[in-house]
DNA sequence: GTCTATATCCCGATAGAC
DNA sequence: GTCTATCGGGATATAGAC
């Protein structure tokens, strides 16, 4: 580790370790379109031809923030949804944790929907992705599994996570963009919100994955048990 | 109208109209970030200096371009709207056109989000905005007025709108950053699916107000009706 | 309203020395 | 692994002529 600090040049620390963290840093403070390595070479103290020799341009240095974005992201939600038995708390669960991972993480979160990464170039950034569509996935299908009224069953999961996803990166988006991201009041309403949305989708995703005819002829009604 | 290609420079054309087709072109084929002044001028073979004669600057063109992106939104919504009677229905109709036109006006759709413009300086956007706003809240509060079982219905409304709101630019958001923004099927699959989800969140909408204790503490179940 | 010219600033990336 | 130096590019914005 390090010392950002201490006077002398980085001959010696890490610093690759270093150019992340600064990036993260200067990210949230002007934007990952704000970010330069020129900017953050300087901050570092070291020379603007430094980073190259761990990355081998720009890209490849927000590519490593992508991929420590999604294991914050994963290291967060774990002990969130360890207790949670049932499939719809767990979905409930992950969709909360990822608005509030938006709003206490936004540099990283921007890094994965504002860097404009060329993932193909970048297979870390999947690799790293898929320990957390694959706890998502197994939610939703082990809901479309047990759902006796729906039709095909796999294409009822795919419309039920789209929904949920959506849904959650929504209000993610939504509470960063409004401003409230750093009023933690703001956030923890934008996270319940989010995750009883999740729970309405659940509920009602035998209304998913329709044939549809004109949607509504007649309404869809506030559902049995409303009134 | 001026003739782009006319080879004439535009000392006389409307260059004001022409710089923002322009931009609009260029924001599709670059995005937002990759658009410049700059760039646009030589594209109309303009000099770079010519466009400060119409904008302030670069945002101030931007604006202009949002403000022309929430009018067509508008224009594209009305007949979709003008036959539903039920607001269920005219929310879905709303959130699938969201998505449409998301997909179909992309670089519109982009400048309103990725722009980074700053609505206190451009009060022009929010007006544009304001006549969609009122269409969409008119019929959430039509919705939670009607429900007898609900707390305040002020507050499930707000639950509602966000819910809504949140799940549409999420679809919109994911269908453009899975690049399938061209393919008209998958672009209607993803409108079918904000319509049917926005039903789903209205039946499900008494799950959506509520004080939650730990949210799933037993787990809210399939829903009636479900099994 | 548009042009020419220019001032100013920033960036990514490379070459070659140490 | 880092530095110095530099090339080549692009952008915004202004001044002054026509």
């Amino acid at each position: 580790m390090p010392r950002p600090g201490k006077g002398g040049r980085y001959h010696h620390g890490d610093l690759r370790a270093a150019l992340i963290d600064t990036a993260i840093e200067l990210i949230g403070e002007r934007g990952v379109r704000g970010f330069s390595l020129a900017e953050a070479s300087r901050r570092l103290g070291v020379a603007v031809s430094a980073p190259y020799a761990h990355f081998t341009d720009r890209d490849d240095l927000l590519a490593a923030v992508a991929v420590r974005a999604y294991e914050q992201l994963l290291a967060e939600l774990m002990p969130d949804i360890g207790g949670l038995q049932e499939p719809a708390d767990r979905l409930a669960a992950i969709a909360r944790a990822y608005v509030r991972f938006a709003a206490t993480s936004r540099p990283l979160f921007e890094v994965l929907y504002e860097a404009g990464l060329d993932k193909a170039r970048h297979p870390e950034i999947e690799a790293a992705e898929r320990p957390l569509s694959d706890a998502f996935l197994d939610c939703v299908r082990a809901l479309s599994g047990d759902d006796p009224a729906g039709g095909s069953s796999g294409e009822m999961a795919d419309d039920l996570a789209t929904a949920i996803e959506a849904t959650a990166h929504g209000h993610a988006v939504l509470l960063l963009d409004s401003g409230s991201g750093q009023d933690t009041d703001a956030v923890e309403l934008a996270a319940e919100r989010t995750a009883r949305a999740t729970l309405a989708l659940v509920a009602g995703r035998h209304l998913l994955g329709r044939p549809a005819g004109p949607v509504g002829a007649k309404t869809p009604g506030p559902s049995p048990g409303d009134a």
